[in-house]
DNA sequence: ACCAGAAAAGTTAGTAACTAACATAAAGCT
DNA sequence: AGCTTTATGTTAGTTACTAACTTTTCTGGT
């Protein structure tokens, strides 16, 4: 592990240990600078905003990629939403109980409300890219794959906070309402 | 017209203005209030932040009560679409011209990628209430509803940065692919 | 017309996220 | 070891946004 690699876990621990104890407004950067041993510069370094350190969700290539490999024959919504439900089955148990964290974090937070959106712009441009090659022109693919983010960031939002939901269940629903049944 | 109405205009003609000439980020709230012959303090009391200066769009009502009129037999995504569908061929070109405009301001400011779809949850709550009172129950009513905004705010994000797109066809393609087809 | 109460705007002073420019230290390579 | 690159520190600023309080302007009832 280099040492970048190694600094960019710390900050972005010491952030959600932050955050989940005192909140995230009332956290500064400079405290999330000072817990992780290091300067406040170097936080944005690493993190172009302070937001980031809460958004790094790193599912964006294995999405794109299970789009790529559907059918042909598929239209842009059924492609996209039958890739994604595959995808999502090959995460761990700790990335989920990570991102289920976070989310909630979010959802607790007034100030990032639209976060999420704001930061799946490479997921969409991944899965818009995924969708070209299958033939559809790029306007198209934008629009379906802005749309499918778009509903599953708001599916996971209500798995993340809902006590004793399911995620795959959460998944199956949503995406079936996206491919339009 | 209210002392309150007419400022707000100012404020908003005065940021539109110098996000123009000058470019959004380069453009300080300080001299839109100025400009506007007001206090700085006061554009923050009409506007909660700078964005929305630039994002104010009267649309929601218009096609919420559309998607509610939608025949019963329908399914969400296709509800949705018909509704909307329905609901731009009422805006004036006035209207049309401003807001692409607008959007084109976005569209060229890096630090507001995105910041269409952070201002949506009220026009996302409209309609997945729509929906809601057509029977979907609620975590879909909301997949659906931010779904379909997403990918309308794409599409409308490429009308306004190619020359001569035509609007309606434009939005016919992207709700087409939204509704599966 | 006048005057109380409320609504809108001003003033001041501050916080906190981010940036620029330059200096320093630690890693990796030969 | 030395040289280059990469990661970090330091300092000093800019700018969106907030809090607390005061002053002005509008409005309605008598």
């Amino acid at each position: 592990m280099s040492r970048w690699h190694r600094t960019h876990e710390q900050l972005s621990q010491a952030a959600l240990e932050l955050f989940a104890e005192q909140g995230y407004t009332t956290t500064g950067t400079a405290e999330i600078a000072q817990r992780a041993g290091v300067s406040e510069m170097t936080l944005f370094r690493h993190f172009p905003t302070k937001e980031a350190l809460l958004l790094t969700d790193p599912f964006d290539p294995v999405m794109a990629e299970a789009v790529r490999a559907r059918p042909d024959q598929e239209l842009p919504m059924q492609a996209l939403t039958a890739g994604i439900r595959e995808a999502w089955h090959t995460i761990d148990a700790d990335t989920v109980r990570s991102l289920r964290e976070r989310i909630r974090i979010i959802a607790a937070t007034p100030a990032l409300r639209g976060a999420i959106e704001r930061n799946s712009e490479t997921t969409v441009g991944a899965l818009a890219g995924a969708l070209q090659d299958r033939g559809v022109d790029r306007p198209q693919a934008h629009v379906a794959a802005a749309a499918v983010i778009a509903g599953l960031s708001t599916a996971l939002q209500t798995w993340a906070t809902t006590e004793d939901a399911d995620l795959q269940q959460t998944l199956a629903s949503a995406l079936a309402v996206l491919a339009g049944e």
